[in-house]
Formats: C-alpha cells, sequence, structure tokens
DNA sequence: ACCTGAACACCGTTCAAGT
DNA sequence: ACCTGAACACCGTTCAAGT
C-alpha cells in the first residue's frame, strides 16, 4: 500500500566533498575504526559522531539513515578481498583465492559476518569481485545461468562456513571466556548423543581450533571446487 | 579479567511449570508467532509481554535474558527439520532431504535466517539433527573429523544460500516494494559492469525468482554432495 | 513462587533552529 | 551548506516492592 521504494547509498550521488571539513570517506573510515573495535553493537551514530568530534545527528546529513552506512561500510570489506585475475584453465586458483581471501576478511572484521546477506552488495567493490569471479567461471567454460549459479555455490559455501567461525569466536572473546569452560558446557549439552560426544573427544578440534577450522575450510573448498568441476565436464 | 562465563539456556534446568501461569513453552509459542508476525525486530520484551497479557518484566523470571530467549526460539526451528532416516548407501537421500527441509523452514520463518551462526546450535532438536546427519555421513563411510568436516560443508552451502535468500526477499516485502524498481536499481548499480548487465537481461531471473532459485539450490546442492562424494572414494 | 512498575542507560530518527 | 540540541518513540535490564 505504501510503495515504499527500494533504496540503496549506491543510487544517491554523495554530497560533493567541498571543504576539509567532514566528508563521506572520514565517516566511513572512523565507523570502520569503531566496528573494529567494538563490534555490530558497538556502532551507533552518536559513539560515531562523537569520535568524529560532531554531534550526533551531523552524520544524517552525508547519509540518509544507519543502513546507509552499513552498506558503504560493508562494500569497504569487500575492497579488502582479492580476487586473483582469471587465466585459463587456471579457474581454481581464482575461486580458491577469493575463498580464502574472503574468510581472512571476515575474520579481521567479525562484524561483517552479520552485514552478509543482510546488506545487498551493490556497492563498487562487491560488484567488481563478483564480476571478476564470474569472468573466471565463463573462462571455465559454464554458460549462462550456470555462471551465477556457480558463483552462487562458491560465495555460499564461504559465507555459511565463516559465519559460525566468526559466531564462535564471538562467543569466546567475550570477557576471557575460557575454552575448558565451553567445553564441559557443550560436553553436557551433548551429552545425550553418544556418536557427536565421541567425536568431540577423540577430535584435537578443542585444543587446537584455529588449525582445525582451516583444514575444514579447505576440505569443503576442495569438495565445492570438484563438484562444480564435475558439474562443467557433463 | 572478568573472566565471564559461557552461559546458555541449554545448562540451566528450566523454571518447573507448576500452576496452568505462564510456562517456559507459552512463552517460546508466543514469540515465534510474534516472530513470524513482525519479524526479528519486532520481538522485545515488552511487545511478547504485552502479548501474553503479563507486564514486559515478567518474562525474566522464566529467561535470564533475551539471548536465552533467541535459544529456545531457534531451536524450535531446528524442531521443524526433517533429517531423513539414514540408511545403507541412501546418505545422499538424508543430505538433500536435510537441505530442502532446512531452506524451506527458515524460508518459513526468515528471522531464523539471522539467528544462524549467532546463536549457538546447543539445542536438543539441533543436536538431534547434527547427530542423525553425521550418522548419515558415518555410514557413508566419512572417518573421524571427516565426518563433522562433511556435515560442516552441506549446512555451511544451505546457510549460506538461504541466508542472501531471505535477505532479498525481506528487501521486496518491506511494503510492497515492486521487483521493477529494484531491477532498475540493479541495472544502474552494474552499469560499469556489461558481463553482469548482460547476464541480468538474459536471465528469466527476474521474472520468476522462486523457480530459479530452486534451481540453483538444486544445482549447487547437487555439486557439494558430488565433491563429497569424491573425497569419500579418495 | 511469581509478577509488577519505576528507573537507568541506552537506541535511531525528525525537525526547527542556528551559523 | 552544514551542524546543533531537544524531543519522540522506542529498546534490554535491574531492582525494590508487592502478592
Amino acid at each position: 500500500m505504501t510503495g515504499k521504494q527500494f533504496s540503496s547509498v549506491w543510487l544517491r550521488e554523495p554530497r560533493p566533498a567541498r571543504s576539509p571539513g567532514r566528508s563521506r570517506e572520514e565517516i566511513v573510515r572512523a565507523a570502520v575504526e569503531l566496528l573494529d573495535a567494538e563490534g555490530l553493537d558497538g556502532l551507533s551514530m552518536r559513539k560515531l559522531g562523537a569520535k568524529l568530534d560532531a554531534g550526533a545527528t551531523s552524520l544524517y546529513w552525508y547519509v540518509a539513515n544507519k543502513h546507509e552506512l552499513l552498506e558503504l561500510v560493508y562494500d569497504e570489506i569487500w575492497g579488502e578481498m582479492t580476487v586473483p585475475e582469471p587465466r585459463d584453465g587456471r579457474w581454481h586458483e581464482t575461486a580458491r583465492g577469493f575463498a580464502h581471501s574472503m574468510r581472512q576478511v571476515v575474520l579481521r572484521h567479525p562484524w561483517a559476518a552479520r552485514l552478509i546477506g543482510r546488506i545487498p552488495a551493490l556497492g563498487p567493490n562487491a560488484l567488481g569481485s563478483s564480476a571478476r569471479l564470474a569472468r573466471a567461471f565463463k573462462i571455465a567454460g559454464f554458460r549462462g545461468l550456470e555462471i551465477d549459479y556457480a558463483v552462487s555455490t562458491l560465495t555460499a559455501y564461504v559465507f555459511g562456513t565463516v559465519i559460525p567461525e566468526v559466531a564462535y569466536n564471538e562467543t569466546m572473546a567475550e570477557g576471557a571466556v575460557d575454552e575448558q569452560s565451553v567445553r564441559e558446557t557443550v560436553e553436557r549439552a551433548v551429552a545425550d548423543h553418544p556418536e557427536i560426544l565421541e567425536r568431540l573427544r577423540e577430535n584435537a578440534s578443542f585444543t587446537d581450533t584455529e588449525q582445525v577450522r582451516e583444514m575444514m575450510f579447505s576440505f569443503g573448498l576442495a569438495a565445492v571446487l570438484d563438484g562444480l568441476e564435475a558439474r562443467l565436464v557433463t
């Protein structure tokens, strides 16, 4: 009924940065710093304003609302990812390079995990990466819709892996929670499921999480790439 | 320094439901209704209290904080998923059945998408599903850590696919946004990337989204299963 | 044992007013 | 053109007080 329009920062021209005063870049940079330091819940318009020695509401001159701010910082994240230039017959390299890079970037900026999917990836950096990824799959031999399918499969795997990883890290980080107490917790919760419990115990996974997770990520990634390869041959 | 403990609803005995008054189940049921009707941002302790004809803060008798409430509703969602009983040589069926079921459940309860990864899946329903899934991969022939790897790969793919799907739906749903305006928006944003633009145009994807997304999901799922199968043979 | 209302410390956003 | 403070309508949570 309302007919509310779909809107995005990327549709509006940014206010031209004239005087050396506040600018959109400056705001985004400060926002990323705040996010890195205090997480997604730590970013408020008031705090960001304060950090910039400005009134809380000054920001609304540069940005229509908080969602637009999030769109901007989200694209910033995409800018940190590397997508190796696709070369003939080496699409695995492009895909693998992108996957590892994206994972690292999100692990470095954990707040980004909760933005994935929630914020449309329509910024220049996100589009650039997607386009390059699509090119790699095209060179690989995918056609039409299947190019998108392949890109989506890859990014879905990376997103779906890294989101829970970050969540786990955050649970751990909340004021020096020790792994021991989590382990006990999980063991108790899992007491009714002997298979899970058994595997928890036999794993070194609780003493060497990061390494195990790296292996896990590579394992699944290899599976996804193999599976895509198989679709190509057919 | 603080030594804050990891905590979860699943570690505390629930208050025994004595009188026919409020109970944890009742609260959870009301919360799910509220979430289905108004989304994750629509759930507040005050509104939930009102819905139950109770003061906003009465809920804190049954639940330590909002996070615990979210743990409860999240496990409710896991309870709606079906994981076909694994049978010899048919692990693909179990995996595929689970994948489609989980996707449908999250599409039906879109708020759950933002809970994935954020809320630890330690409830009885989540653990039950995981255990059954693990059993299927064990029967399939995976060993030790690889059982977990395989489960994680599968769920990562499903999560990573469905989270952006839901986000897209929500963007569309916000007060009758018409697809036409989104299409124009995206086309403009993508103007610098002829390959993407071209593919957008050649696709029927914008006129028949749900069907295209079903195909996309099945395509990627098949790739993931093939890839896991390949890891098995080696 | 269970429920209440007042209070605290926050939010995002609007808007009339300033320079 | 840019920034401000006051105000509005919300939050989650604590706590002393009620029954």
